[in-house]
DNA sequence: TATAAATGCTATAAAAAGGTAGTAGTTTAT
DNA sequence: ATAAACTACTACCTTTTTATAGCATTTATA
């Protein structure tokens, strides 16, 4: 496995908004659209308002928006606040105690492919996700 | 996340197996070495066997040797048996149906990070670890 | 002002992953 | 014969993750 279902679900929530054009996405829309199972998806929400990537408002049309630009909000930042910072900085070998400055033969190509993943979780922003959307959209390009 | 703790377990016992220099591993003497659950170290072993890593032999003096050359074994094959083979291959975005002619802003930075971390995984033989182990060991360098 | 439609909070349930226990059996060195 | 090892099966327990439920609160609007 890579990230773990409720991350996924927060990509593909964040995602969805960042490529949209509603002014404000309430949670029993998002459901529909996205199919993630009513209460959870609500709960997570909420847990993405708490971490500051949405605001809510409360009452009646009430719903989420982002509670920064775009660009602001990175992939890595997501799964930072949900799976906590070392959700891929641990050693996947499993040896905890290994001598740092004498690594393994894993280490150095391990820490090179896990570096790539996270570069490209920090170097993509829901921005990025919004242009490429909207160049397919404007070739007339099926896409997410 | 990025390994589920069952291959990580494996993970840990392979390498432990291929690095040092006893004839035949006992599950009791591998729980010693690395504390790893008795019960479930003993399943996993099991499983180990049946996905053909290793051979066991019954009776007194009995345990666990591997079944092939240690460069026949990479860490790609291990994870294959033990999460199945899209266990890295799924869309970490969750989008379940997207378009594969037009992908999505994430694709191919997403595709280039994943296909490093295959990489690594299937060009690290157990050999390869042995062998960084041999000359560290010569150096009189600590290490795993 | 009552109501409907929204979120917030907290408790609980269900499912999956990780881990333990028991029992019975087989194999083999000593 | 016995002890030390693996095999198989079953059942159960614990923890984590995923999912549901009930009630409270907020707000637009009829
Ligand atoms: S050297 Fe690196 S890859 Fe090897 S056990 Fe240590 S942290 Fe893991
Ligand atoms: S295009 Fe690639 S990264 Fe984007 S949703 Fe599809 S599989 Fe995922």
């Amino acid at each position: 496995m890579i990230l773990n279902k409720t991350t996924e679900y927060a990509f593909t929530i964040l995602g969805f908004m960042a490529t949209r054009e509603e002014e404000m996405y309430s949670a029993e829309y998002l459901h529909d659209q996205l199919k993630i199972p009513r209460r959870y998806l609500r709960r997570l929400l909420t847990d993405l308002t708490k971490h500051g990537f949405l605001k809510s408002s409360l009452g009646r049309n009430g719903g989420f928006v982002f509670a920064k630009e775009l660009k602001e909000i990175n992939f890595q930042m997501v799964l930072n606040a949900l799976e906590g910072s070392d959700a891929l900085t641990t050693c996947f070998l499993g040896f905890s105690c290994c001598v740092v400055d004498h690594p393994c033969v894993m280490h150095d190509t391990w820490v090179e492919a896990r570096s790539k993943m996270i570069e490209t979780l920090t170097n993509t922003s829901l921005a990025d996700l919004r242009e490429k959307y909207q160049r397919d959209i404007a070739k007339n390009i099926p896409t997410i």
